[in-house]
DNA sequence: GGTGTTTTTGACCGGTTGGTAAACTTTACA
DNA sequence: TGTAAAGTTTACCAACCGGTCAAAAACACC
C-alpha cells in the first residue's frame, strides 16, 4: 500500500504521467481563477479523473498549487539567470526582453499563476521572493552597475531596470485581455508579439544606452 | 418598508453613510483575495457590521463587487483623459507617468482590484475594456501619431507605448509585495515612488522623444 | 410617549467544497 | 495464474458559503 508522492523515491510510470495531467489541469484552473476560485472537482474533471482520485496523488488542493508555484519559480529565474557582464549590454537587453516576451507567449497560464500569487499578497511564495529572487537581482544589479561604470548604459536605477522589462513583458501575458480589447480583432492576432518585441526594445534600447 | 438601494432615490444619511463603508471594506477584502477568494462575511467584519447587515444594503455580493469596479474603471481612465495633442509631448509623457504612479501609490488596492479581474478573464468587465476604454485608447493614438508626424516624437507603435506606461507604473501596486521583496527592508521605503518617476522618466524620455 | 418605519440581528437553509472511508478493479510480478 | 500492492470509484461527511426570514432594536415624527 501507499506509494503516494510521500514517498519520496520510486515513483512508477503511472504516478508519473498521471501527477504530470493532474498538475497541466491545475495550471489551467489555478490561473484562470486563483487557488480559492478553483475547486479539485474543477481539476478533476479537467484532467479526466475523479476527485478523489485527484487527491490519491495529491494529498490536498494546497499541495498542487505549492507544486505548480515551485516548478513555475525555476522557470521564471531562468531568463534573468543568462544575463552577462561580459557581453554587449545592448545585445543582452534585446535578447532578455525577447526571452521574457516569448515566455508571456508561450506560458501566459505561468505566468499568471504567478501574479494571482504575488497580487494577492504572495502567501506561499514570500520565502522565494526575499530569498532566491532577491539575491539574484542583487547580483544582476551589479552587472548593470558594471556597464554604467564602463560607460556602456545610462546611469539609472539597476533594480528599476529589471522591474520595467518584467512588467512590460509580463503584461502580455497577464493583461491578455485587456491587450486583445484594446488592439481590436484585427490587430490582435498573434503579430503582437512581435510588435511588442519591436517596440519595446526600441524603448529600452534608446532610453538606456550610451552610445 | 424597505429603503434598500432598490429604490433608485432618495437615500437617507445612514444609507449614504453605511454603503461606504461596506464597500471600504469590501475593496480591501476583495482587492486581497480576489472576488472569489472574498467572502461575504470577511466584507461584514471588516465592515464592522453583521452579514445580514451587509447584504441589507447590497443585494448580493456581486452588488459590491460591481459597485466596486464600476467606481475603479472611471478613477482608471482619468489620467488618460488629459493627454493632450496640443501640449509638448515630453511634459505630457512626463506627468501621465507621474500621475499613473501617484495613482499607484495611492489607490493599490483599486489597481489590485481591477489586475485581479482583468487577470482571470475580466468576466464584468469586457464590455468596457471592448468600449469606453478602447475608445479612449485610439483617440489617444492618434493624439501619438500627430506628434510623431511632427518629429517630435520616435516613430512607435502609440498602443504599445501606452501599454508599457500602464504596465510599468502599475507594477508598483500590483506588485508591491515583490518589490518590496527585491528592494529589500532597506530600500522599500516611501521613496521607491520618488526612484521608480526618475527612472521611468528617463527611460521614456530618452527612449521616445526625438530632440 | 405612541406609532409607523428603518435598521439590525440570530437562527436557519440549501448548495458547494475539501477531504475521507471503504470497497472494488487493475497492475506488477513471482 | 495467484496474489499483494497500486489505482480507482461510490458514497459520504463536516465545514463553509451566499442568502433568507422573522422578530427585535433603533429611529423619526407627531
Amino acid at each position: 500500500m501507499m506509494a503516494r508522492a510521500a514517498k519520496t523515491q520510486r515513483r512508477t510510470r503511472i504516478q508519473v504521467a498521471k501527477e504530470e495531467v493532474i498538475l497541466e489541469a491545475a495550471l489551467d484552473v489555478f490561473s484562470a481563477n486563483g487557488f480559492r476560485g478553483a475547486t479539485v472537482d474543477q481539476i478533476a474533471e479537467a484532467a479526466g479523473m475523479s476527485k478523489p482520485n485527484v487527491l490519491y496523488y495529491f494529498r490536498s488542493k494546497e499541495a498542487m498549487f505549492t507544486a505548480l508555484i515551485e516548478s513555475v519559480m525555476d522557470i521564471w529565474l531562468d531568463p534573468l539567470r543568462v544575463f552577462d557582464v561580459d557581453k554587449d549590454p545592448e545585445a543582452e537587453l534585446r535578447s532578455y526582453i525577447r526571452r521574457k516576451l516569448e515566455m508571456a507567449r508561450d506560458f501566459p497560464r505561468e505566468s499568471r499563476l504567478f501574479a494571482n500569487e504575488v497580487i494577492q499578497g504572495a502567501p506561499n511564495t514570500e520565502a522565494f521572493l526575499k530569498g532566491d529572487l532577491k539575491d539574484l537581482v542583487d547580483e544582476k544589479a551589479k552587472v548593470i552597475r558594471a556597464w554604467q561604470k564602463a560607460g556602456k548604459l545610462r546611469k539609472v536605477d539597476p533594480y528599476h531596470l529589471i522591474f520595467s522589462i518584467w512588467a512590460t513583458t509580463q503584461h502580455y501575458a497577464d493583461f491578455d485581455v485587456q491587450v486583445r480589447a484594446v488592439l481590436g480583432e484585427g490587430l490582435a492576432g498573434e503579430g503582437r508579439f512581435e510588435d511588442a518585441a519591436r517596440y519595446l526594445e526600441t524603448l529600452f534600447v534608446n532610453g538606456l544606452i550610451v552610445r
